[in-house]
DNA sequence: GACCAAATCGCCCTCTGCTGGCGTGCC
DNA sequence: AGGCACGCCAGCAGAGGGCGATTTGGTC
C-alpha cells in the first residue's frame, strides 16, 4: 500500500505533550476504571490534529532514556498530545486511495510517524484529546474527538483497528476492520513490539463535523471491560478473545454521563450521585450546600479557621491532610514525584509539571481578547490584562508612586527609599551597578568577546573587547601624539602642529588689514588688530599689590611682586573683574609699556620656543602677546 | 455514608531577565 | 551644540513556589 508521506515541520506544532512521570501507584489506582476523563477538549483543540503516538522525545536525553521504560519508584506516562496545525490543512487530506501518513520532522532527525490513516479513514483534520495522563500499555480505552473534513463519515458508526508499533510509534487506522474482521483475516494478532487498539467513530455530542473515536485497547492483560454504551449496564465482551477468556469477564458499569466505568454496583451508584444536584448539607455561616458531610465538615473549618492538620516540622496547620502533606513535600521532604522527561525539572504538584511542560511545548491556552497576547497560565494573563487596564494595584508607601507588579514595587523600594542598597560590582572592571540586571547589560555591551577586532582610532592596536579598547584610548587622552619632525615640540592636537609647523616654514597667513602685518595666527592678528587699531579696546591689567605697578599679563605681575615683596597675590575672579581693578589708574602707564614693547620686538625673537617669555626689554615691563605658545 | 488520600482548580506570590525611555557625562 | 554611550529606572513577561479550597474515588 502506497503511502503519502507529508512531512510536517516541528516548528509548526504548538502542542506537543511531554511524556510526564507519575508514581506507579497512581497507575495501580487505575485499574477498575478505564480513565479518568474529566476535562473536555482544552481550548483551542477543536483545531487541533493530534496524532497520537509516544512522544519521541528531541533531546539527546531522551534518547537515552526510552519513555516506555519502566523504573522502580516512578513510571513514565504517554500523555495524549494534542497538536495544532495551521488553519490550512488541505495538505493534509488528500484523496485517502492509499491512506495518508502524517509525519513530523523532529529536531536533528529523521521524520518520525504520528498518525497513519489507513484506506477508507476519514481524513481526520483536526482531533483533540483530553489532555491527560495515560499509560500506553494500560490504557483500555479513550477518545480522540475528531473534526472531520468535508466527509460525511462521521455520521456512521464506524470502526478500526489502530496498531501500535512501538518501534516506531506508528498509529494504523483501517476503516471497515473490526476486531472480528482481523481475526477472521488472520491479522489480528498484533505483532512482535506491536499493540492493537479498536477504534469505534461515533458522531460526537456537538454534532456537525465532530466523531469521537473512541479507541480501546485490545491487548491489555487481564482486561476484559471495554466499555460501552448503556447506563448502568453490564456488558459482555462478545469477541473471540474475550470469548477465550470468559471466565475472566466482570461486569462493567458504565456512566452515561462521562466516561466513568467500574466493576462494583456500589461505586458506580456512588460516582452517579456527583452528576446529581443534591446537595442536602449546608453550612450554616455561608449557607453554601456540599454533597457530604465531610466536604460540608472542611468548608466550616475554612470558616472557624479549625486546621485539625498540624505540621510536625513547623508552626504550620491545614484543614486537610492532602494539604499537610503537600504542605510537607514543599517545605520539608522536598519530594518531587512528578518530573519532567525533557529537562531535570520536578515538581511537588502535577499541576506544575503540567504548567512546566508548556515551557517546552509554547502551548499558550490562555488568550488576550483585546490583543495578540496568549499565557501559559491564567496568572499571567491576568497580569497582562494591567497593560490594557492601566492598573496599577502596587503603591509605594513613601512616595506614593504606582506599579504594576509587586516585583517592581519591591525594588523600587529597595533601590530608592532603603539604606545599604545592594550593588553588583563588575567581575571585569571597577564599575559597580545598581540592578543585576543592568550589570547584566554592561557585560554584555562591554566585555562581551567580539569575533571582529574593535580597532583604536589613534593607532593601530585592536582589541576584542569593548572595554579594553575604551581603556586603551583613554591612554591617548593626554598624549602629545603630534610631534614636530624640526624640533622637539610636540602637541595633543593636529591643528596645533599645523601653526607650529610655521614656526619653521616662516608661512603668516594672516595679513592686517590697516597694517599689512602678518600673523601666523588668526588671534594673533586678532590681538594686534584691537590694540593698535580699535580705539574702544581697553587692555586687561594686572596691578601688583605692594606697589601698583600695573602688567598686562598675570604672570608676569606675579613675577614681579614675588621680587617686590607682596607675595603671589591672587588671580581676579573673572576677566571682567580683572579689567576693573585700577583699570583707570594704570591705564595710560599700561598703554605706554606695550607702545614701547610693540616697537622694541623683534619679529625674530616672536619665533622663540613655545611658551618662552620673550625678555623684558625696559624696565622689567613684558609686552603683551608676545610669545609662541596660543591661548 | 463517613473517612481519607489523591487529584484538581485557582489564586497569589516571588524571583528573574529583558526592554526601552530617560538623564547625564563625555567627546 | 549635537551625537553617543551608559547607568538608572519602570514596565512587562517567563517561570516556578506555595497554599486555599474543592472534587473525586477507594476503603471501611
Amino acid at each position: 500500500m502506497a503511502e503519502t508521506e507529508i512531512s510536517v515541520p516541528s516548528g509548526q506544532f504548538t502542542k506537543i505533550k511531554a511524556p510526564e512521570l507519575v508514581p506507579e501507584v497512581l497507575l495501580e489506582e487505575e485499574e477498575d476504571r478505564v480513565c479518568r476523563g474529566r476535562e473536555p477538549p482544552g481550548p483551542g483543540d477543536g483545531q487541533a490534529l493530534c496524532p497520537y503516538r509516544p512522544l519521541q522525545a528531541k533531546g539527546p536525553e531522551c534518547e537515552q532514556e526510552p519513555l516506555l521504560t519502566t523504573q522502580e519508584s516512578e513510571k513514565h506516562i504517554l500523555t495524549l498530545q494534542t497538536v495544532h496545525f495551521s488553519e490550512d490543512v488541505s495538505w493534509l487530506s488528500p484523496q485517502p486511495q492509499d491512506g495518508v501518513q502524517v509525519t513530523v520532522q523532529p529536531e536533528g532527525g529523521g521524520p518520525q510517524p504520528l498518525l497513519w490513516l489507513g484506506e477508507g479513514a476519514p481524513p481526520c483534520v483536526t482531533i483533540s484529546l483530553q489532555e491527560e495522563v495515560y499509560s500506553l500499555q494500560e490504557m483500555q480505552v479513550m477518545e480522540l474527538h475528531v473534526l472531520e473534513s468535508g466527509l460525511a463519515g462521521a455520521s456512521e458508526e464506524s470502526k478500526f483497528v489502530v496498531s501500535l508499533a512501538e518501534s516506531s510509534g506508528l498509529l494504523k487506522l483501517e476503516k471497515g476492520q473490526d476486531e472480528d474482521q482481523l481475526r477472521a483475516e488472520g491479522r489480528f494478532e498484533p505483532q512482535a513490539g506491536e499493540q492493537l487498539f479498536l477504534v469505534e467513530a461515533t458522531p460526537g455530542d456537538e454534532g456537525g463535523d465532530e466523531i469521537v473515536l473512541t479507541i480501546s485497547n485490545l491487548h491489555v492483560e487481564g482486561q476484559e471491560d471495554t466499555p460501552a454504551s448503556g447506563q448502568g449496564h453490564a456488558d459482555k465482551a462478545d469477541s473471540p478473545k474475550k470469548t477465550k477468556k470468559a471466565k475472566e469477564v466482570k461486569r462493567t458499569f458504565r456512566c452515561d454521563s462521562c466516561m466513568f466505568t467500574s466493576s462494583r454496583i456500589s461505586s458506580f451508584n456512588r460516582h452517579m450521585k456527583t452528576h446529581s444536584a443534591e446537595k442536602p448539607h449546608m453550612c450554616h455561616l455561608c449557607l453554601k450546600a456540599f454533597r457530604t458531610v465531610t466536604l460540608l465538615r472542611n468548608h466550616v473549618n475554612t470558616h472557624t479557621g479549625t486546621r485539625p492538620y498540624k505540621c510536625g516540622d513547623c508552626d504550620m496547620a491545614f484543614v486537610t491532610s492532602g494539604e499537610l502533606v503537600r504542605h510537607r513535600r514543599y517545605k520539608h521532604t522536598h519530594e518531587k514525584p512528578f518530573k519532567c522527561s525533557l529537562c531535570k525539572y520536578a515538581s511537588v504538584e502535577a499541576s506544575k509539571l503540567k504548567r512546566h511542560i508548556r515551557s517546552h511545548t509554547g502551548e499558550r491556552p490562555f488568550q488576550c481578547l483585546l490583543c495578540s497576547y496568549a499565557s501559559k497560565d491564567t496568572y499571567k494573563l491576568k497580569r497582562h490584562m494591567r497593560t490594557h487596564s492601566g492598573e496599577k494595584p502596587y503603591e509605594c508607601h513613601v512616595c506614593h508612586a504606582r506599579f504594576t507588579q509587586s516585583g517592581t514595587l519591591k525594588i523600587h523600594i529597595v533601590q530608592k527609599h532603603s539604606e545599604n542598597v545592594p550593588k553588583y560590582q563588575c567581575p571585569h572592571c571597577a564599575t559597580v551597578i545598581a540592578r543585576k540586571s543592568d550589570l547584566r547589560v554592561h557585560l554584555r555591551n562591554l566585555h562581551t568577546y567580539k569575533a571582529t577586532e574593535l580597532k583604536c582610532r589613534c593607532c593601530s592596536a585592536a582589541f576584542h573587547e569593548r572595554y579594553a579598547l575604551i581603556q586603551h584610548q583613554k591612554t591617548h587622552k593626554n598624549e602629545k601624539r603630534f610631534k614636530c619632525e624640526h624640533c622637539s615640540y610636540a602637541c595633543k592636537q593636529e591643528r596645533h602642529m599645523t601653526v607650529h609647523i610655521r614656526t619653521h616654514t616662516g608661512e603668516k597667513p594672516f595679513t592686517c588689514l590697516s597694517c599689512s602685518k602678518c600673523f601666523r595666527q588668526k588671534q594673533l592678528l586678532n590681538a594686534h588688530f584691537k590694540k593698535y587699531h580699535d580705539a574702544s579696546f581697553i587692555p586687561a591689567v594686572y596691578g601688583c599689590p605692594k606697589c601698583g605697578k600695573g602688567f598686562s599679563r598675570w604672570s608676569n605681575m606675579q613675577r614681579h611682586s614675588a621680587k617686590c615683596g607682596a607675595g603671589p597675590g591672587k588671580p581676579a575672579a573673572s576677566g571682567k573683574v580683572r579689567r576693573t581693578k585700577r583699570k583707570l589708574a594704570v591705564r595710560k602707564e599700561a598703554v605706554q609699556e606695550d607702545e614701547v614693547a610693540a616697537k622694541k620686538v623683534s619679529p625674530v625673537r616672536l619665533e622663540q620656543c613655545p611658551g618662552e617669555v620673550v625678555p623684558v626689554p625696559y624696565g622689567g615691563v613684558a609686552p603683551e602677546g608676545v610669545t609662541c605658545e596660543e591661548p
